[in-house]
DNA sequence: TTGTAAAAGTGTTATTTTAACACTTTAAAT
DNA sequence: ATTTAAAGTGTTAAAATAACACTTTTACAA
């Protein structure tokens, strides 16, 4: 198969073995995917983590993983990876990026490709996760983890926190409907501090791309909170007609 | 080698084969790395850029690339392929991200890492590029890339833009010596838009990380403009001590 | 020697953005 | 009817950013 390539698009012999010389001398590496998910509860950032259970590192706390498939994009494994763990596809993903240190994994040499996924916990309820050996973490509370795990987490939080603030991912975290203190929450834990209620809100406001519905949500005041929901139809006109851009 | 490892982690049989055959049913792929290089030559922003002397794609211009080997970091790699072209170490780099569609080299599954450089074309001047089939493009006006590499540039020009704005990189680009005039060329070419001389001279100087020399640059007026160099250890110690940021 | 040309150098003001701040409303529960 | 606890709501001060124009210098030409 890779050998009809070849010769499809060389031209000569030497060509031909110019090109299988080229691409043959080189090393392979194993490519892993290694999944940051990020999940949001009522007042807390969460990490889901599994416990290994293999060699080495047994029984440590670590990100999901999995290795690419020679036929499958990386963006797709990343995709299976987290299908394979929560059940939930349509998920937010994006990639951070390599990490190819020699010894980063003692077992073999392995280049890993870290993305982060923003999940729902709660309107998801995905019917249990998939591995008993996993479990939301406080971000704030997490065990160390194995390889460079650490250091993606680090990046992730990052990255999230850069992109909440200049895109509405935020929204990925959130049940479809929401009160605005839940969203100030949200930004609150990502941002790791505390906002003033009144300019959230009238940034949020001036933003110009929630509705607000007549439904209220009862169960954190006797005044109830109204819902919100996040107009993406809306949100994408602006982006594209007046070069609107979403910042917080 | 690898067994070894593997035999002194596990502790059971069950545990090497477990071992063994979590890592090696999985495929292996190519990993390539590509490096976009930026170098600024008084006004213009450019790029550095190699014909392609092989197949597939043979003729066409590309991103200078090679592949990572078994016993070296990526961040190796990135370097020891920035130096058999350029002969330049101690070079400014940063990863980008890592490329892995299916088909992104027809030649071979590959999945490729890019990172971008920063090099002060002038002084360097390096004694010629190494390869004759490398040329410096203007960025406005380079070719069409090979495979996935038009979109791994424009990445890598988004970061760069982002970067400058928050980090003293752009002082990678110019020779150690250099002219506020020059210095916002560098950020006009960089943000690809016209700054005000005066909101940017008293920026700059706002920061407070630069020295003024008594020397004059007489290259582009009668007056003569004098000469400034960025002072990296006052940059550093004001970062450490109070918590200082780099915001142009 | 005088005039000219072309870039270098230099602060102030208006505008916009961001941050600080406190009281009223609502409705369930007692 | 009263209490309680969260929801809801605008204005002002401060800071950051953007707009703006004239003087200085010196090599070179007339």
């Amino acid at each position: 198969m890779d050998n009809m390539k070849i010769a499809k698009n060389a031209e000569t012999l030497q060509e031909i073995s110019q090109q299988l010389n080229y691409y043959q001398q080189e090393d392979q590496v194993l490519l892993a995917v290694d999944c940051i998910i990020f999940g949001f509860d009522k007042k807390d950032l969460k990490i889901l983590l599994v416990k290994r259970n293999f060699e080495p590192e047994k029984g440590r706390w670590s990100l999901i993983g999995g290795f690419l498939k020679k036929n499958e994009n990386l963006d797709e494994a990343a995709v299976r990876i987290l299908y394979a763990l929560t059940g939930l596809d349509d998920v937010y993903m994006e990639q951070l990026q390599a990490y190819g240190k020699v010894d980063r994994d003692p077992g073999k040499r392995t280049v890993s490709v870290a993305y982060y996924a923003l999940i729902d916990v709660e309107s998801h309820q995905f019917d249990g996760i998939q591995l008993d050996s996993a479990r939301w973490f406080d971000l704030k509370n997490a065990p160390d983890l194995i390889f460079d795990h650490g250091d993606m987490v680090k990046k992730a939080i990052a990255r999230l926190r850069r992109r909440a603030l200049t895109k509405p991912i935020g929204f990925e975290l959130l049940p479809e409907k929401f009160t605005m203190r839940q969203l100030q929450n949200l930004y609150e834990s990502i941002l790791d501090k505390k906002l003033d209620k009144r300019n959230f809100i009238n940034k949020i406001n001036a933003l110009d791309v929630l509705i607000k519905l007549d439904e209220k949500d009862m169960s954190q005041s006797r005044k109830g909170s109204y819902l919100f929901i996040f107009d993406k139809d809306k949100y994408l006109k602006k982006v594209e007609e007046d070069g609107f851009s979403f910042k917080i």
